[in-house]
RNA sequence: GCCCGGGUAGCCCAACUGGUAGAGGCCGCGCCCUUAAAAGGCGCUGCUCGCAAGAGCGUGCGGGUUCGAAUCCCGCCCCGGGUACCA
């Protein structure tokens, strides 16, 4: 008996060698044939090594783009990385080291793992974001951008990160800290390049409904873009002469609006209050609040500060005259910088009624009786004659009615949505294609002259100003209008926007005439499949978003292009030890050692078995080593019985192990397809294999005829291959001389699933007290007396009385006895 | 606070629309093969009582609906994530 030993470093690079040299995943971009499945995992930033977060995605990638192969679709699945960014950056002020050789040593690293992991990548579409052939393109998505309007520099109050030396998106500040690197976020007031999101709030919002995303990722975009419905009422200061738009979701409530309080930033507080007996305790409080961190001031637990500014509003639709106040629970970011108050239907503004003796008007009445602040629905009290008994939600748009006819106001809508700040005063970054010139302003740069090529420089460490800024005679250059003196924008862009297009290029990876070309886009998006980390619900998926939608209302995509990701899937984390694998705490697992030690395919399957592939899961050297054993198994059972047993087909007539063997193979067959196809249930779709194979080993075969043995072992080898494509491609090609990715998914014969008996339950009250074979396709009545003629049911029946027997057939029978 | 996940054996997890709780794996124990080890194979493995047959208990906690609940409903607790003076 031949010795068979899995070998998983003999294996492995072999059938690599076959993928690679016979170009297996590449795909062409030739309209027609086989049904398209673009396949993508989130593009990788490269720093350093993969980690297992890496392995886990692609694994699950992989799968996803093997199955869809199989089912007979033409798959495309390419890589790339996304290669300008921070950590880099700050490699090079430390080391000296220039940003493109790091980022370039750990791409070599990255490709180098990939493809000893097997993922059938198209790799002739491969590319790096800092590539100049890259952000070329990059640079002129800016220019239509920016020829369109949805590119455009304004001064605003920016978020800037002390510790970086840049400017921030508002989607990269968390809890008031930078989320690159968690330094306290200051505000300043900077002029800046921006992008027109907010022009897309609505069609970013309604588009969700078309896409097949986890509802909890939506509910995050629906949270981000935070669409409030309500009305813009205009207060006026009489005395100043001066009118005050306020925003409210609750116009019903005008009629209890007592104060008026605006924001600390807000540009009209020092001048409201200046000649009042006010001023100087103003100033003071404006200058205390505005130094506040984010961190002290966004708490809601703190109690409410603020002063009185010593004028009033008049309320247009009492002709009350309300005072004013400067408090910090306002926010000058949000709607106009200044609100109405109204204590008794808020609970910010009733805290601030509360500490400031405010009186408190009740305009809602509680249908429940309960007490203030009421922010619920109800009718209307102590409002107007005309109103009072209405139900508020009626009210709300009479009001607005009312406040459009005497020009004070109208319905309006706010967003919590801010335009994407997009300038970075850093190095590593895709240098923004505009000049400044003297006489002209503004000018593009001309498409002929792109790509706009990062300057080299010695010193990377940002000072306040982008170091591009050194490099001046890359900074002076002519003016591409009219050619005098002219100077070049030194920022460069955020890397979500290198980001935001990559999948488009994939399409088209090659051309060098044109971002893309818009057949072949059409022909290949959207991405049927996207899969990546929860962590890119907000930024990357909404800026992709808003990039396909704006270029496609340009003209440069298909109309049809509209969202880019049709279907996602969001991957979790992979911890050990209950915690997030880090270098601090020494719980780090490195795919590369995993890979050493096992193979790949270990390392994969096991990946994709540890759990529900969307949960968090922990990892176990004990069960990577389970895992290995199972693939040793099941190879060395296959290739043994590919030299022990004679090759000979299913025989129709099957003895009872060989009718066992084969209803397993067909049940494992409905079972992964089903977990793959409807969900991503690869953990129970890999436990299933595993129970096939625990029927067709040696010792448990029995005397199940060799045809069915090999028909059993190669099922098994062809629906690992997802996971495990070494293993299973060699186990099969043992088996049968055949190429398992060449072959179609299996499909299951319904013949094989039949069996004559099934097990049936015997319940008394419930509880089960035997089980028995019984005939399949048995009439109700047949199963009941078969039941309740077994003795232990007896011994739980007799002598009491059968109120009723529950029979479901094929499962069970109950007795429900007094 | 609000919005999502999640809580099942020593551990990771399974159980599709209410119908045998614990598939599969890990760990552990016993055995076989071996001079021995490694590798591999076979078997056992929720708790309590019992020689056994069997009985009782068991899916975070407390109630409820049902012939029957891990699954549905009500009220809580714990863990993880997101988010927050957004008017």
């Amino acid at each position: 008996m031949a010795e068979h030993r899995y070998d998983p470093k003999e294996i492995e690079p072999r059938w690599q060698q076959v993928w690679e040299q016979e170009h297996t995943w590449e795909v062409s971009n030739d309209a027609g044939g086989a049904e398209k499945s673009y396949v993508l995992v989130m593009l990788p930033y490269p720093s350093g090594e993969p980690h297992i977060g890496h392995l886990k995605v692609y694994s699950v990638g992989d799968a996803v783009a093997h199955f869809h192969r199989r089912s007979g679709r033409r798959v495309l699945q390419p890589m790339g990385y996304d290669a300008f960014g921070l950590p880099a950056e700050n490699h090079a002020i430390k080391t000296g080291q220039h940003p493109r050789a790091s980022t370039n040593a750990a791409i070599a690293e990255f490709r180098r793992q990939f493809r000893e992991w097997g993922i059938s990548v198209d790799w002739t579409r491969e590319f790096a974001t800092h590539e100049p052939r890259y952000y070329r393109w990059t640079q002129w998505i800016f220019l239509q951008l920016f020829d369109a309007g949805l590119a455009y520099r304004k001064e605003a109050a920016v978020k800037w990160c002390p510790s970086d030396a840049t400017v921030l998106a508002n989607e990269q500040v968390i809890d008031g800290r930078c989320e690159r690197c968690g330094a306290e976020v200051e505000v300043r007031q900077l002029e800046q390049w921006f992008l027109r999101i907010t022009d897309y709030a609505d069609r970013l919002l309604d588009d969700l409904e078309t896409i097949e995303w986890p509802e909890h990722v939506k509910i995050m975009q629906r949270n981000w873009i935070g669409r409030s419905e309500g009305a813009e009422v205009t207060f006026r200061c009489e005395e100043l002469g001066i009118d005050y738009p306020v925003f409210t979701t609750r116009p019903d409530t005008l009629f209890g609006a007592t104060f008026f309080v605006m924001a600390p930033e807000h540009p009209d507080v020092l001048r409201l209050a200046a000649g009042t007996e006010r001023e100087a305790e103003v100033r003071d409080y404006v200058n205390r609040t505005v130094g506040e961190s984010a961190e002290e001031r966004g708490d809601v637990e703190k109690p409410k500060t603020g002063v009185a500014l010593g004028r009033t509003v008049t309320n247009p639709v009492n002709g009350e005259a309300i005072p004013m106040y400067v408090a910090d629970y306002v926010l000058m970011e949000y709607g106009t910088g200044a609100i109405m108050a109204v204590p008794a239907h808020d609970e910010r503004d009733h805290a601030f009624a509360e500490a400031f003796g405010i009186p408190i008007r009740r305009v809602v009445s509680d249908p429940a009786g309960g007490e203030l602040p009421f922010p619920g629905d109800g009718p209307l009290v102590n409002s107007h004659p005309d109103l009072d008994g209405l139900h508020n939600r009626e009210a709300l748009h009479r009001i607005v009615e009312r406040l459009d006819r005497d020009g004070s106001g109208h319905g309006s809508v706010n967003y919590r949505l801010r335009d994407w700040l997009v300038s970075r005063q850093r190095y590593w970054g895709c240098p923004i294609p505009i000049v400044y010139c003297e006489r002209c302003g503004m000018v593009p740069v001309a498409e002929g002259d792109l790509p706009v090529e990062l300057p080299e420089v010695t010193d990377y460490k940002p000072r306040g100003q982008s170091p591009l800024a050194a490099a001046e005679e890359w900074v002076n250059t002519p003016c591409p209008r009219c050619g005098g003196p002219a100077r070049r924008e030194t920022d460069t862009m955020d890397t979500f926007v290198d980001s935001s297009w990559y999948f488009l290029r994939y399409c088209d990876a090659t051309n060098d005439s044109a971002a893309w070309d818009k057949d072949v886009v059409e022909r290949w998006m959207p991405i049927d499949q996207y899969i990546g980390g929860v962590e890119h619900a907000i930024l990357h998926l909404l800026y992709a978003r808003f990039f396909c939608k704006a270029l496609s209302d340009l003209g440069h995509l298909p109309a049809g292009v509209q969202e880019p990701f049709a279907r996602l899937f969001t991957q979790g984390m992979i911890t050990r030890d209950g915690a997030k694998m880090s270098k601090s705490k020494g719980n780090v697992v490195s795919p590369e050692a995993i890979v050493e030690r096992y193979g790949a395919d270990t390392a994969r399957c096991y990946i994709l078995f540890i759990g529900p592939p969307d949960q968090d899961a922990d990892w176990s050297d004990g069960g990577a080593e389970g895992m290995h054993r199972f693939l040793g198994r099941l190879w060395r059972t296959a290739a043994e019985a590919a030299v022990e047993l004679p090759d000979e087909p299913v025989p129709d007539d099957l003895n009872a192990d060989g009718r066992r063997v084969m209803r397993k193979a067909h049940w494992a067959i409905d079972k992964v397809t089903a977990d793959m196809a409807g969900r991503f249930a690869f953990n129970t779709a890999i436990a299933a294999i595993m129970e096939l194979i625990n029927e067709v080993t040696p010792g448990k075969r029995g005397s199940a005829e060799p045809g069915s043995v090999r028909f059993a072992l190669g099922t098994a080898a062809s629906l690992l291959f997802p996971f495990a494509p070494h293993a299973a491609a060699d186990a099969y090609h043992r088996l049968t001389g055949a190429r398992v990715w060449e072959e179609p998914w299996p499909a299951s014969d319904p013949a094989f699933l039949e069996a004559d008996t099934f097990e049936l339950v015997c319940q008394v009250n419930g509880k089960v007290r035997d089980r028995i074979e019984a005939p399949t396709g048995a009439a109700d009545d047949a199963l009941r007396e078969l039941a309740l003629a077994q003795p232990n049911m007896r011994a739980h029946v007799d002598g009491r009385e059968i109120i009723k027997v529950i029979v479901v057939p094929g499962r069970l029978v109950n007795a429900v006895v007094r």
